[in-house]
DNA sequence: CCCTAGAAGTAAGAGTTGCTAACTTTACCC
DNA sequence: GGGTAAAGTTAGCAACTCTTACTTCTAGGG
């Protein structure tokens, strides 16, 4: 799917065996992820996977936690193409395309909650890696970008940036709770586009109406 | 610190090295949590720590996944214990008791952001744990209580249990981003405080003054 | 068309880890 | 004191990460 920088440097799909074992790698690491947990894989049995030696990954990736970072690159790229397209389904500048971008954002915990931990709970090693930072300043962007249409005021305006913080942080939150099942906790049972409205409102409506 | 279980069957303090291996492997498993990140510990090197052969923690943890469950069911009792700190230092009904549990929440987070992902983050394993299950759910009994007092309200009630969820998604969330950097992706600069009275004042007032 | 550079693979191995099995040491209780 | 059981030890297996040295394939220039 992502084009990789190692396209570039490579004739692509004419290689010794698969010609594209990063991306299959990243493939069969999301998978493992997913049906194993966030640590409940391992590189060798991810080069199983992609019938390869267990040493074969590291001529492409210099470590382990590279390869996480990679399957986290291609994690922030779907989540941001979710997202807007999301945020696409309603007019700009409406409180329903911020609840749709937070909408996006839960189904997609919901549907890969492992890779979604992994996304955002592995920055240990990779918190400083320029790349992902990049990513999630672009992923950040979309609220951004939903949360200024829909106030009338430019992105870079702080009330603007306040209150994408506000709503990232709470559906952050729900996400998490979520796929945690701490949500079933609360005794009540609430219905993700009804909550994700009712809070975009109170934080955007608290700024508009004041 | 805390009381295990495992202290009825001992003799507590009178064994063969320690008389205390539980609680010290669990004390430097949060260590090593805390310094090498959630899975950059090994019981190997835990078991090194405490002075003892790598086997001797199988005599008190089943397997690995079982010292972690103890670290975080002693973090989240301390977890707890701070929230019921933070809320006491305000009068009870007070907006200002839940922002306090908000803050203690973050500031736990804050103060050892790799126990506190490890908490919440690793629910692989222990996500059906009967003892982390109700532990959990004390934790968000604080909340509930909080909420209930400010709204006036049993803490059964749905209203009350919707809007302790909601605070507890945003704070969550809040943690979480602030301990994995991505707070400073939003150029504002946010006071927690500030930040944690304006969101419960929006989410308590909300159903208070309508 | 060959031949060479280098990318992409393999096999073998060092070192660490999780966990088990079998044994030993210690403390308590009668 | 002797028996019992808890709490520790050593030894060892299988698996994993990553390195080194070797092989194989492909692309491209002369």
């Amino acid at each position: 799917m992502t084009e990789h920088p190692a396209a570039r440097t490579m004739p692509a799909r004419t290689a010794y065996h698969h010609g594209d074992l990063r991306a299959q790698m990243i493939a069969a690491v999301r998978d493992l992820v997913e049906t194993h947990g966030p640590d409940g894989f391992s590189v060798a049995e991810a080069a199983r996977r992609a019938g390869v030696s267990s040493a074969a990954p590291y001529k492409h990736f210099r470590d382990r936690a590279e390869i996480l970072r990679g399957v986290v690159g291609e994690a922030m790229d779907r989540l941001r193409a979710a997202m807007e397209a999301g945020a696409a389904t309603y007019p700009a500048g409406s409180v329903e395309a911020v609840a749709a971008v937070g909408l996006a954002y839960v189904s997609f915990a919901r549907a890969e909650p492992g890779v979604f931990r992994l996304t955002f709970g592995l920055t240990e090693g990779h918190g400083n890696d320029a790349d992902l930072r990049a990513k999630g300043e672009d992923d950040f962007g979309v609220v951004v970008r939903c949360a200024a249409a829909c106030l009338g005021l430019p992105p870079d305006d702080p009330h603007v940036q306040a209150c994408a913080y506000m709503l990232w942080s709470f559906v952050h939150g729900h996400s998490f709770l979520t796929i945690d099942n701490k949500r079933s906790v609360a005794s009540t049972r609430i219905d993700d586009w009804t909550y994700l409205m009712t809070v975009s409102r109170a934080i955007l409506g608290q700024a508009n109406r004041g």
